[in-house]
DNA sequence: CTTAGTTCTGGTCAAGTTGACACTAACTGG
DNA sequence: CCAGTTAGTGTCAACTTGACCAGAACTAAG
């Protein structure tokens, strides 16, 4: 360890480093319906080595922000998320036992079946990255650092856009049914909405448009396909990735 | 100027600095009504000597980001606001033409009179701190470094809050009239509301409480004082400054 | 003291939105 | 072709919203 005590540590310049938080929408047994999931990465060294922590590592010093935050997912997860936006700045002097961190924290909604999203090869051969359903209090109450209060306010984050704003298309295809934009609402504020009105509302907005397309296979009368057009959040927000 | 060339100070570790954009309600000439008006201080310094900025300065080893912000506002302005926010962590590469500095913004929200506001001594005793409206384009156009897009997204956030959730207390005393929270949400939404109606919604909300005192002095019939209750913001985003 | 001017405050009404729910449409699988 | 399942339409009552009216309660002018 490089610093014996609290006082010394503090005196040394703050570190940068820049983590993600990615939830994904996935079947839950537990609940029937669909609910929230987001990949872990293992520490392979102190401090919390063996724990479960959220992906993330040091700025680099010819990357943006969200440039590191991408390219640091890439590496550790092998995702690439299309959607990626900050979350909030974590600086508190004691987050980490060892050093003073300063963490900027992204945060990113995927889809399952993304063709961008090799992730699924990466996931499956690697042991230390793994999916969890975000609010299981085993996994909550595990993980390294201050990565739960994290996930945390995340989870609230996403809960306060999604109510007045139309982020569900983020963790959809790029055709999707009504009843997959309503399983999205249902995660995420977890409980159950009338098909009928939910139906009612989306069509009333501008940002959704009706496609000549169905979807068959279902046991049931095929469902038409819709997509998102329109775009309500700043510029700040809705950076692309390079 | 400490390095010659982009590539030779792209190398170097990033510096981390705080600012902060206050708010405030004054009486504006130019609407009649009220708007919203913040401090800047003008800077000393190269680069961008002689411009006006927003108050800011390096993170300390041992402060908190809250703290950092709150202590150099307190130093730079003389102001100690109730309320403090984190904004947005600005990160881009090109951002000072000098250095590579990774800025976290705050944002605050005072009252005029506030008893803890001590700033209206400093910042008159102080030509390098003065107070302009935050959306006068002479003003915008030209801030140092790239304080204008964050001054117009602290200006974004606040009418998203403001739609949403119940701030305006923020910007007014302990006791206040509807008419006060009125010209809050004009100001910010800068359209006028009606009376009876704006009535009507705020008091149907729980979160605002009538006292039994009354504002005299006014050219007609005095108005019922109200006082603010409840808080619907998250823990992170309410901290208290130490 | 009276009256004009002002804002506060309570009320009404029509239009629009929301939640509950009934009912028909269109597919699959036996 | 019939049962099962979800898609999608329609209706109704309750609630919310915007526009506006009118009385209440103060100050200031005469």
């Amino acid at each position: 360890m490089p610093f014996s005590n609290v006082a010394e540590r503090r005196e040394q310049p703050p570190t940068l480093a820049v983590s993600t938080v990615i939830f994904s929408l996935r079947d839950d047994e537990r609940t029937g319906r669909k609910s929230l999931w987001l990949p872990l990465v293992r520490r392979t060294r102190e401090p919390f080595r063996g724990q479960w922590a959220l992906p993330g590592g040091p700025l680099g010093p010819r990357d943006s922000l969200l440039d590191a935050a991408a390219n640091n997912l890439r590496d550790t997860t092998g995702l690439i998320p299309r959607y990626l936006e900050q979350l909030y700045a974590f600086g508190d002097l004691d987050r980490s036992p060892t050093r003073r961190v300063v963490s900027i924290v992204y945060w990113a909604l995927v889809r399952e079946d993304d063709p961008h999203d090799t992730a699924t090869s990466v996931l499956l051969d690697d042991p230390n990255v793994a999916w969890f359903r975000a609010e299981d209090p085993e996994v909550l109450g595990n993980l390294a650092f201050d990565h739960r209060e994290i996930i945390e306010y995340a989870l609230w984050r996403l809960r306060n856009k999604v109510e007045y704003g139309s982020i569900a298309h983020r963790l959809l295809g790029e055709r999707f049914t009504l009843a997959q934009v309503r399983e999205v609402y249902e995660a995420v504020l977890d409980k159950e909405l009338d098909p009928a009105n939910f139906r009612r509302t989306l069509r009333s907005t501008p940002d959704i448009e009706e496609t000549d397309e169905f979807l068959s296979g279902g046991k049931h009368r095929p469902p038409r396909l819709y997509r998102y057009t329109g775009s309500t959040t700043h510029p700040l927000e809705s950076e692309n990735i390079s």
